[in-house]
DNA sequence: GTCTATATTCAGATAGAC
DNA sequence: GTCTATCTGAATATAGAC
Protein backbone atom coordinates (compact mmCIF):
# COMPACT_ATOMS: atom_id res chain seq x y z
CA UNK A 1 0.00 0.00 0.00
CA UNK A 2 2.74 2.63 0.69
CA UNK A 3 4.19 2.04 -2.36
CA UNK A 4 1.25 3.17 -4.75
CA UNK A 5 2.19 5.72 -6.58
CA UNK A 6 -1.49 7.27 -7.11
CA UNK A 7 -1.52 10.09 -4.85
CA UNK A 8 -4.93 9.98 -2.92
CA UNK A 9 -4.11 6.00 -2.39
CA UNK A 10 -0.91 7.17 -0.26
CA UNK A 11 -2.37 10.14 1.27
CA UNK A 12 -5.44 7.61 2.32
CA UNK A 13 -2.67 5.22 3.57
CA UNK A 14 -0.68 7.85 5.29
CA UNK A 15 -3.84 8.71 7.27
CA UNK A 16 -4.63 5.44 8.26
CA UNK A 17 -1.13 4.65 9.22
CA UNK A 18 -1.08 8.55 11.25
CA UNK A 19 -4.40 7.17 13.27
CA UNK A 20 -2.86 3.64 13.98
CA UNK A 21 0.19 5.11 15.59
CA UNK A 22 -1.41 7.32 17.65
CA UNK A 23 -4.04 4.66 18.75
CA UNK A 24 -1.07 3.05 19.57
CA UNK A 25 0.98 5.55 21.73
CA UNK A 26 -2.65 6.41 23.76
CA UNK A 27 -3.21 2.76 24.34
CA UNK A 28 0.45 2.66 25.41
CA UNK A 29 0.47 5.61 27.80
CA UNK A 30 -2.79 4.29 29.47
CA UNK A 31 -2.13 1.00 29.77
CA UNK A 32 1.42 1.93 31.78
CA UNK A 33 -0.88 3.95 33.71
CA UNK A 34 -3.75 1.56 34.32
CA UNK A 35 -2.54 -1.81 33.30
CA UNK A 36 -4.47 -3.85 30.76
CA UNK A 37 -7.17 -4.43 32.80
CA UNK A 38 -7.79 -1.01 33.64
CA UNK A 39 -8.51 0.38 30.68
CA UNK A 40 -11.17 -0.06 28.23
CA UNK A 41 -11.28 0.65 24.43
CA UNK A 42 -13.63 3.59 24.78
CA UNK A 43 -11.12 5.62 26.82
CA UNK A 44 -8.50 5.20 24.46
CA UNK A 45 -10.85 5.87 21.58
CA UNK A 46 -11.80 9.41 23.19
CA UNK A 47 -8.16 10.16 23.61
CA UNK A 48 -7.27 10.03 19.83
CA UNK A 49 -10.77 11.41 18.95
CA UNK A 50 -12.38 8.03 17.45
CA UNK A 51 -14.99 5.85 18.29
CA UNK A 52 -14.25 2.43 19.69
CA UNK A 53 -15.46 0.95 16.99
CA UNK A 54 -13.52 2.65 14.53
CA UNK A 55 -10.66 1.17 17.08
CA UNK A 56 -11.58 -1.85 16.48
CA UNK A 57 -11.47 -1.43 12.65
CA UNK A 58 -7.66 -1.08 13.02
CA UNK A 59 -7.27 -3.74 16.03
CA UNK A 60 -9.25 -7.18 15.64
CA UNK A 61 -9.50 -7.43 19.54
CA UNK A 62 -8.36 -5.28 22.65
CA UNK A 63 -6.17 -8.33 24.00
CA UNK A 64 -4.28 -7.59 20.12
CA UNK A 65 -3.86 -4.13 20.33
CA UNK A 66 -2.05 -4.40 23.60
CA UNK A 67 0.06 -7.52 22.23
CA UNK A 68 0.65 -4.77 19.46
CA UNK A 69 1.81 -2.32 22.09
CA UNK A 70 3.89 -4.39 24.12
CA UNK A 71 5.35 -5.60 20.92
CA UNK A 72 7.11 -1.68 19.95
CA UNK A 73 7.39 -1.55 23.85
CA UNK A 74 10.29 -4.98 23.33
CA UNK A 75 11.72 -3.22 20.17
CA UNK A 76 12.61 -0.16 22.48
CA UNK A 77 13.74 -1.87 25.44
CA UNK A 78 15.75 -4.05 23.95
CA UNK A 79 17.23 -1.20 21.10
CA UNK A 80 18.87 0.31 24.53
CA UNK A 81 20.30 -2.48 25.68
CA UNK A 82 23.02 -3.48 23.72
CA UNK A 83 25.96 -1.63 24.92
CA UNK A 84 28.33 -4.29 26.24
CA UNK A 85 28.29 -6.15 23.28
CA UNK A 86 29.59 -2.87 21.35
CA UNK A 87 32.83 -2.39 23.62
CA UNK A 88 33.63 -5.99 24.56
CA UNK A 89 37.18 -5.02 25.33
CA UNK A 90 37.26 -2.22 27.48
CA UNK A 91 34.71 -2.97 31.06
CA UNK A 92 34.67 0.37 31.97
CA UNK A 93 33.50 1.96 29.18
CA UNK A 94 31.02 -0.56 28.45
CA UNK A 95 29.59 -0.32 31.94
CA UNK A 96 29.13 3.03 31.82
CA UNK A 97 27.29 3.15 29.04
CA UNK A 98 25.11 0.27 29.60
CA UNK A 99 24.25 2.07 32.29
CA UNK A 100 23.50 5.21 30.63
CA UNK A 101 22.07 4.04 27.96
CA UNK A 102 19.37 2.34 30.33
CA UNK A 103 18.65 5.75 32.35
CA UNK A 104 18.26 7.13 28.90
CA UNK A 105 15.33 4.51 28.17
CA UNK A 106 13.93 5.36 31.55
CA UNK A 107 13.97 9.17 31.22
CA UNK A 108 12.82 9.00 27.28
CA UNK A 109 10.21 6.34 27.51
CA UNK A 110 8.89 6.21 30.60
CA UNK A 111 5.90 4.22 29.03
CA UNK A 112 7.85 1.94 27.64
CA UNK A 113 9.05 1.41 30.72
CA UNK A 114 5.78 1.14 32.89
CA UNK A 115 4.14 -1.07 30.14
CA UNK A 116 6.46 -3.58 30.46
CA UNK A 117 7.11 -3.15 34.31
CA UNK A 118 3.04 -3.87 34.44
CA UNK A 119 3.32 -6.28 32.30
CA UNK A 120 6.10 -8.21 34.31
CA UNK A 121 4.79 -7.82 37.98
CA UNK A 122 1.49 -9.44 36.63
CA UNK A 123 3.25 -12.74 35.80
CA UNK A 124 3.76 -12.15 32.35
CA UNK A 125 0.81 -13.58 31.24
CA UNK A 126 0.42 -12.41 27.77
CA UNK A 127 4.14 -12.09 26.69
CA UNK A 128 6.38 -14.71 28.60
CA UNK A 129 6.69 -16.38 25.18
CA UNK A 130 8.04 -12.88 23.62
CA UNK A 131 9.47 -12.36 26.78
CA UNK A 132 11.90 -15.69 26.98
CA UNK A 133 12.41 -15.55 22.96
CA UNK A 134 13.39 -11.89 22.64
CA UNK A 135 14.68 -10.54 26.03
CA UNK A 136 16.33 -13.68 28.37
CA UNK A 137 18.28 -14.40 25.41
CA UNK A 138 19.66 -10.55 25.28
CA UNK A 139 19.90 -10.58 29.03
CA UNK A 140 21.96 -14.14 28.69
CA UNK A 141 24.55 -12.28 25.85
CA UNK A 142 25.12 -9.62 28.79
CA UNK A 143 25.78 -12.03 31.49
CA UNK A 144 28.25 -14.09 29.34
CA UNK A 145 30.00 -10.89 28.61
CA UNK A 146 30.47 -10.47 32.09
CA UNK A 147 31.90 -13.44 32.77
CA UNK A 148 34.48 -13.30 29.65
CA UNK A 149 35.56 -10.39 31.38
CA UNK A 150 35.87 -11.89 35.01
CA UNK A 151 37.86 -14.80 33.13
CA UNK A 152 40.56 -12.51 32.07
CA UNK A 153 41.34 -10.90 34.60
CA UNK A 154 39.35 -8.21 33.35
CA UNK A 155 36.75 -7.68 36.45
CA UNK A 156 36.26 -9.12 39.83
CA UNK A 157 34.63 -12.86 39.75
CA UNK A 158 31.08 -11.23 40.77
CA UNK A 159 28.02 -13.22 39.90
CA UNK A 160 26.75 -11.73 36.83
CA UNK A 161 23.25 -12.63 36.58
CA UNK A 162 22.37 -10.59 39.62
CA UNK A 163 24.89 -7.69 38.39
CA UNK A 164 22.55 -7.00 35.75
CA UNK A 165 19.05 -7.92 37.44
CA UNK A 166 20.77 -4.81 39.79
CA UNK A 167 21.54 -2.90 36.63
CA UNK A 168 17.88 -2.85 35.60
CA UNK A 169 16.08 -2.40 38.64
CA UNK A 170 18.22 0.43 39.64
CA UNK A 171 17.74 2.08 36.25
CA UNK A 172 14.33 1.58 35.60
CA UNK A 173 13.26 2.23 39.21
CA UNK A 174 13.72 5.87 37.82
CA UNK A 175 10.65 5.48 35.22
CA UNK A 176 8.07 3.04 36.93
CA UNK A 177 8.40 4.41 40.67
CA UNK A 178 8.66 7.71 39.08
CA UNK A 179 6.02 9.31 41.16
CA UNK A 180 7.15 7.65 44.71
CA UNK A 181 10.67 9.38 43.60
CA UNK A 182 9.30 12.74 42.95
CA UNK A 183 7.55 12.71 46.30
CA UNK A 184 11.29 11.87 47.72
CA UNK A 185 13.21 14.39 46.21
CA UNK A 186 10.69 17.34 46.57
CA UNK A 187 9.59 17.69 43.32
CA UNK A 188 7.07 17.49 40.96
CA UNK A 189 8.77 16.04 37.95
CA UNK A 190 12.28 14.33 37.63
CA UNK A 191 14.58 16.35 35.86
CA UNK A 192 18.08 16.02 34.06
CA UNK A 193 19.82 16.38 37.17
CA UNK A 194 18.00 13.62 39.22
CA UNK A 195 19.10 11.72 36.04
CA UNK A 196 22.64 12.29 36.47
CA UNK A 197 22.73 12.32 40.13
CA UNK A 198 21.69 8.66 39.52
CA UNK A 199 23.96 7.73 36.86
CA UNK A 200 26.80 9.32 38.61
CA UNK A 201 26.15 6.81 41.94
CA UNK A 202 25.43 4.24 39.64
CA UNK A 203 28.37 4.36 37.86
CA UNK A 204 30.59 4.84 41.07
CA UNK A 205 29.04 1.72 42.77
CA UNK A 206 29.22 -0.51 39.72
CA UNK A 207 32.97 0.52 38.79
CA UNK A 208 34.10 -0.14 42.45
CA UNK A 209 32.60 -3.43 42.92
CA UNK A 210 33.57 -5.11 39.52
CA UNK A 211 36.55 -3.25 38.35
CA UNK A 212 40.09 -4.67 39.44
CA UNK A 213 42.43 -1.66 38.57
CA UNK A 214 41.23 1.89 39.44
CA UNK A 215 39.00 3.63 37.41
CA UNK A 216 39.72 6.53 35.50
CA UNK A 217 37.46 8.76 37.23
CA UNK A 218 35.83 8.42 40.33
CA UNK A 219 34.33 10.45 42.89
CA UNK A 220 37.04 10.85 45.78
CA UNK B 1 -17.27 -7.70 69.92
CA UNK B 2 -13.91 -9.14 70.44
CA UNK B 3 -13.86 -8.97 73.84
CA UNK B 4 -17.42 -10.36 74.88
CA UNK B 5 -17.76 -13.55 76.89
CA UNK B 6 -20.72 -15.46 75.55
CA UNK B 7 -19.54 -18.41 73.87
CA UNK B 8 -21.84 -18.00 70.78
CA UNK B 9 -20.98 -14.24 70.14
CA UNK B 10 -17.20 -14.95 70.24
CA UNK B 11 -17.70 -17.97 67.92
CA UNK B 12 -19.59 -16.39 64.99
CA UNK B 13 -17.61 -12.98 65.95
CA UNK B 14 -14.42 -15.21 65.28
CA UNK B 15 -15.92 -16.63 62.02
CA UNK B 16 -16.64 -13.23 60.92
CA UNK B 17 -13.40 -12.01 60.92
CA UNK B 18 -11.72 -15.30 59.76
CA UNK B 19 -13.30 -14.87 56.38
CA UNK B 20 -12.71 -11.14 56.00
CA UNK B 21 -8.96 -12.09 56.64
CA UNK B 22 -9.73 -14.67 53.55
CA UNK B 23 -11.01 -12.21 51.64
CA UNK B 24 -8.04 -9.54 52.15
CA UNK B 25 -5.36 -12.37 51.70
CA UNK B 26 -7.31 -13.15 48.55
CA UNK B 27 -7.79 -9.91 47.35
CA UNK B 28 -3.93 -8.90 47.90
CA UNK B 29 -2.90 -11.69 45.83
CA UNK B 30 -5.43 -11.31 42.68
CA UNK B 31 -4.66 -7.67 42.86
CA UNK B 32 -0.71 -8.05 43.18
CA UNK B 33 -1.00 -10.02 40.34
CA UNK B 34 -3.39 -7.98 38.10
CA UNK B 35 -3.59 -4.68 39.41
CA UNK B 36 -7.30 -3.04 40.86
CA UNK B 37 -8.47 -2.87 37.39
CA UNK B 38 -7.80 -6.64 36.71
CA UNK B 39 -10.09 -8.25 39.57
CA UNK B 40 -13.57 -8.46 39.96
CA UNK B 41 -15.16 -8.95 42.75
CA UNK B 42 -16.91 -12.06 41.62
CA UNK B 43 -13.49 -13.40 41.48
CA UNK B 44 -12.44 -12.96 44.96
CA UNK B 45 -15.47 -14.29 45.86
CA UNK B 46 -15.20 -17.44 43.82
CA UNK B 47 -11.54 -17.57 45.68
CA UNK B 48 -12.69 -17.91 48.95
CA UNK B 49 -15.70 -19.65 48.31
CA UNK B 50 -18.37 -16.95 48.94
CA UNK B 51 -20.81 -14.92 46.59
CA UNK B 52 -20.03 -11.65 45.42
CA UNK B 53 -23.13 -10.22 47.44
CA UNK B 54 -21.71 -11.51 50.52
CA UNK B 55 -18.32 -10.07 49.71
CA UNK B 56 -19.88 -6.90 49.48
CA UNK B 57 -21.64 -7.32 52.94
CA UNK B 58 -18.09 -7.42 54.71
CA UNK B 59 -16.73 -4.09 52.48
CA UNK B 60 -18.87 -1.29 51.49
CA UNK B 61 -16.98 -1.38 47.99
CA UNK B 62 -14.52 -1.93 45.66
CA UNK B 63 -12.52 0.47 46.40
CA UNK B 64 -12.76 0.55 49.70
CA UNK B 65 -11.85 -3.34 50.10
CA UNK B 66 -8.30 -2.23 47.63
CA UNK B 67 -7.77 0.65 50.34
CA UNK B 68 -8.11 -2.07 52.86
CA UNK B 69 -5.42 -4.33 51.77
CA UNK B 70 -3.06 -1.41 50.61
CA UNK B 71 -3.40 -0.03 54.19
CA UNK B 72 -2.33 -3.53 55.13
CA UNK B 73 0.56 -3.94 52.72
CA UNK B 74 1.77 -0.81 53.83
CA UNK B 75 1.58 -1.79 57.34
CA UNK B 76 4.21 -4.61 56.63
CA UNK B 77 6.14 -2.75 54.03
CA UNK B 78 7.07 -0.23 56.72
CA UNK B 79 7.82 -2.87 59.75
CA UNK B 80 10.83 -4.21 57.48
CA UNK B 81 12.76 -0.99 56.58
CA UNK B 82 13.11 0.96 60.10
CA UNK B 83 17.08 -1.02 60.07
CA UNK B 84 18.95 2.38 59.72
CA UNK B 85 17.23 3.76 62.40
CA UNK B 86 17.61 0.89 64.81
CA UNK B 87 21.40 1.14 64.95
CA UNK B 88 22.07 4.77 64.09
CA UNK B 89 25.94 4.17 65.81
CA UNK B 90 26.98 1.68 62.99
CA UNK B 91 26.49 2.52 59.39
CA UNK B 92 27.99 -1.08 58.59
CA UNK B 93 25.75 -2.90 60.86
CA UNK B 94 22.99 -0.55 59.65
CA UNK B 95 23.23 -1.02 56.28
CA UNK B 96 23.62 -4.81 56.50
CA UNK B 97 20.83 -5.51 58.29
CA UNK B 98 18.95 -2.85 55.96
CA UNK B 99 19.39 -4.87 52.76
CA UNK B 100 18.94 -7.88 54.90
CA UNK B 101 15.09 -7.00 56.23
CA UNK B 102 14.27 -5.18 52.44
CA UNK B 103 15.03 -8.89 50.87
CA UNK B 104 13.45 -10.70 53.65
CA UNK B 105 10.20 -8.68 52.92
CA UNK B 106 10.63 -9.73 49.27
CA UNK B 107 10.85 -13.88 49.93
CA UNK B 108 8.17 -13.45 52.32
CA UNK B 109 5.69 -10.88 51.06
CA UNK B 110 6.22 -10.96 47.38
CA UNK B 111 2.05 -10.29 47.08
CA UNK B 112 2.48 -7.11 49.51
CA UNK B 113 5.47 -6.27 47.40
CA UNK B 114 3.60 -6.20 44.46
CA UNK B 115 0.53 -4.89 44.97
CA UNK B 116 2.25 -1.69 46.48
CA UNK B 117 4.37 -1.66 42.92
CA UNK B 118 1.31 -2.02 40.80
CA UNK B 119 -0.42 1.24 42.89
CA UNK B 120 3.22 3.05 42.23
CA UNK B 121 3.22 2.17 38.67
CA UNK B 122 -0.12 3.38 38.51
CA UNK B 123 1.14 6.61 39.64
CA UNK B 124 -0.48 5.52 42.75
CA UNK B 125 -3.70 7.43 42.25
CA UNK B 126 -5.54 6.26 45.31
CA UNK B 127 -2.89 5.94 47.92
CA UNK B 128 -0.83 8.98 47.18
CA UNK B 129 -2.05 10.79 50.36
CA UNK B 130 -1.29 7.53 52.45
CA UNK B 131 2.07 7.33 50.86
CA UNK B 132 3.14 10.89 51.55
CA UNK B 133 1.94 10.62 55.19
CA UNK B 134 3.52 7.35 56.14
CA UNK B 135 5.98 6.25 53.45
CA UNK B 136 7.91 9.68 52.53
CA UNK B 137 8.24 10.57 55.93
CA UNK B 138 10.13 7.27 56.79
CA UNK B 139 12.32 7.63 53.91
CA UNK B 140 13.41 10.66 55.03
CA UNK B 141 13.85 9.98 57.97
CA UNK B 142 16.58 7.19 57.09
CA UNK B 143 18.19 9.77 54.19
CA UNK B 144 18.27 11.73 57.40
CA UNK B 145 20.58 9.68 59.00
CA UNK B 146 22.55 8.58 56.21
CA UNK B 147 23.55 12.27 55.96
CA UNK B 148 24.29 12.39 59.14
CA UNK B 149 26.82 9.41 59.09
CA UNK B 150 28.42 11.67 55.92
CA UNK B 151 28.91 14.58 58.28
CA UNK B 152 30.13 12.77 60.92
CA UNK B 153 33.02 11.41 58.74
CA UNK B 154 31.56 7.56 59.02
CA UNK B 155 30.05 7.79 55.08
CA UNK B 156 32.05 8.86 52.07
CA UNK B 157 29.04 11.66 51.33
CA UNK B 158 27.33 9.89 48.62
CA UNK B 159 23.72 11.09 47.50
CA UNK B 160 21.13 9.52 50.75
CA UNK B 161 18.48 9.67 48.51
CA UNK B 162 19.37 8.11 45.50
CA UNK B 163 21.42 5.09 47.43
CA UNK B 164 17.53 4.51 48.84
CA UNK B 165 16.37 4.48 45.61
CA UNK B 166 18.61 2.15 45.03
CA UNK B 167 18.70 0.19 48.00
CA UNK B 168 14.58 -0.35 47.26
CA UNK B 169 14.75 -1.06 43.87
CA UNK B 170 17.26 -3.79 44.14
CA UNK B 171 15.41 -5.17 46.78
CA UNK B 172 12.59 -4.82 45.93
CA UNK B 173 12.92 -6.46 42.11
CA UNK B 174 13.14 -9.74 43.49
CA UNK B 175 9.71 -9.84 44.36
CA UNK B 176 8.35 -7.61 41.42
CA UNK B 177 10.32 -8.91 38.52
CA UNK B 178 10.35 -12.88 39.73
CA UNK B 179 9.19 -14.08 36.72
CA UNK B 180 11.73 -12.47 34.82
CA UNK B 181 14.30 -13.04 37.41
CA UNK B 182 13.66 -16.80 37.07
CA UNK B 183 14.00 -17.10 33.77
CA UNK B 184 17.36 -15.72 33.92
CA UNK B 185 18.61 -17.63 36.76
CA UNK B 186 16.74 -21.05 34.67
CA UNK B 187 14.81 -22.42 37.38
CA UNK B 188 10.97 -22.08 38.09
CA UNK B 189 10.87 -20.01 41.50
CA UNK B 190 13.61 -18.31 43.45
CA UNK B 191 15.14 -19.77 46.23
CA UNK B 192 16.85 -18.95 49.68
CA UNK B 193 20.26 -19.48 47.87
CA UNK B 194 19.42 -16.91 44.99
CA UNK B 195 18.23 -14.27 47.77
CA UNK B 196 21.43 -14.82 49.49
CA UNK B 197 23.48 -14.18 45.83
CA UNK B 198 21.96 -11.02 45.67
CA UNK B 199 22.47 -9.97 49.37
CA UNK B 200 26.29 -10.74 49.05
CA UNK B 201 26.62 -8.33 45.98
CA UNK B 202 24.38 -5.83 47.10
CA UNK B 203 26.36 -5.26 50.45
CA UNK B 204 29.11 -5.60 48.60
CA UNK B 205 28.81 -3.33 46.23
CA UNK B 206 26.75 -0.88 49.19
CA UNK B 207 29.52 -1.04 51.42
CA UNK B 208 32.74 -0.56 48.95
CA UNK B 209 30.42 2.79 48.02
CA UNK B 210 29.94 4.25 51.10
CA UNK B 211 32.32 2.99 54.03
CA UNK B 212 34.88 5.13 54.78
CA UNK B 213 36.85 2.48 56.35
CA UNK B 214 37.43 -1.05 55.04
CA UNK B 215 34.28 -3.32 55.99
CA UNK B 216 34.83 -6.30 58.42
CA UNK B 217 34.01 -9.17 55.46
CA UNK B 218 33.75 -8.31 51.87
CA UNK B 219 34.67 -10.59 48.82
CA UNK B 220 38.44 -10.89 47.74
C1' DG C 1 -13.12 4.02 6.67
C1' DT C 2 -16.52 5.85 9.63
C1' DC C 3 -21.09 6.00 11.49
C1' DT C 4 -25.52 4.27 13.97
C1' DA C 5 -27.53 0.58 16.11
C1' DT C 6 -27.41 -3.31 18.76
C1' DA C 7 -26.22 -7.96 20.67
C1' DT C 8 -24.19 -9.89 24.68
C1' DT C 9 -21.78 -10.39 28.61
C1' DC C 10 -20.14 -8.89 32.86
C1' DA C 11 -19.26 -5.52 36.31
C1' DG C 12 -20.44 -3.18 40.87
C1' DA C 13 -24.04 -2.45 43.83
C1' DT C 14 -28.82 -2.72 46.25
C1' DA C 15 -33.31 -4.78 48.17
C1' DG C 16 -35.55 -7.90 50.71
C1' DA C 17 -36.59 -12.77 52.22
C1' DC C 18 -34.91 -16.00 55.47
C1' DG D 1 -24.88 -13.26 57.87
C1' DT D 2 -26.16 -15.43 53.69
C1' DC D 3 -29.26 -16.14 49.98
C1' DT D 4 -32.14 -15.03 45.56
C1' DA D 5 -33.41 -11.59 42.60
C1' DT D 6 -32.58 -7.55 40.28
C1' DC D 7 -31.08 -2.81 38.84
C1' DT D 8 -27.84 -0.12 36.26
C1' DG D 9 -24.13 0.88 33.74
C1' DA D 10 -20.21 -0.32 31.12
C1' DA D 11 -17.52 -3.43 28.54
C1' DT D 12 -16.17 -6.06 24.14
C1' DA D 13 -17.63 -6.99 19.91
C1' DT D 14 -20.57 -7.35 15.54
C1' DA D 15 -23.84 -5.92 11.66
C1' DG D 16 -25.06 -3.05 8.26
C1' DA D 17 -25.93 1.64 6.24
C1' DC D 18 -23.40 5.29 4.07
Amino acid sequence: MKKVSGSKTVKVSEARERLEQDILTAAKRLFAQRGFGGVSLDHIAREVGASKQNLLYYFPSKEELYRRVLHGVLDVWLSYMDALSQRQDDPEQALREYIAGKLRFSREHPDDSRVYANEVVSGAPIFSDEIAERVIPALQADVAIFNRWAEQGLCRPVDGRHLMILLWASTQVYADWASQISLVLGKKKLGAEDFSAAESLIVDMVLRTVLVTSPTTLTK
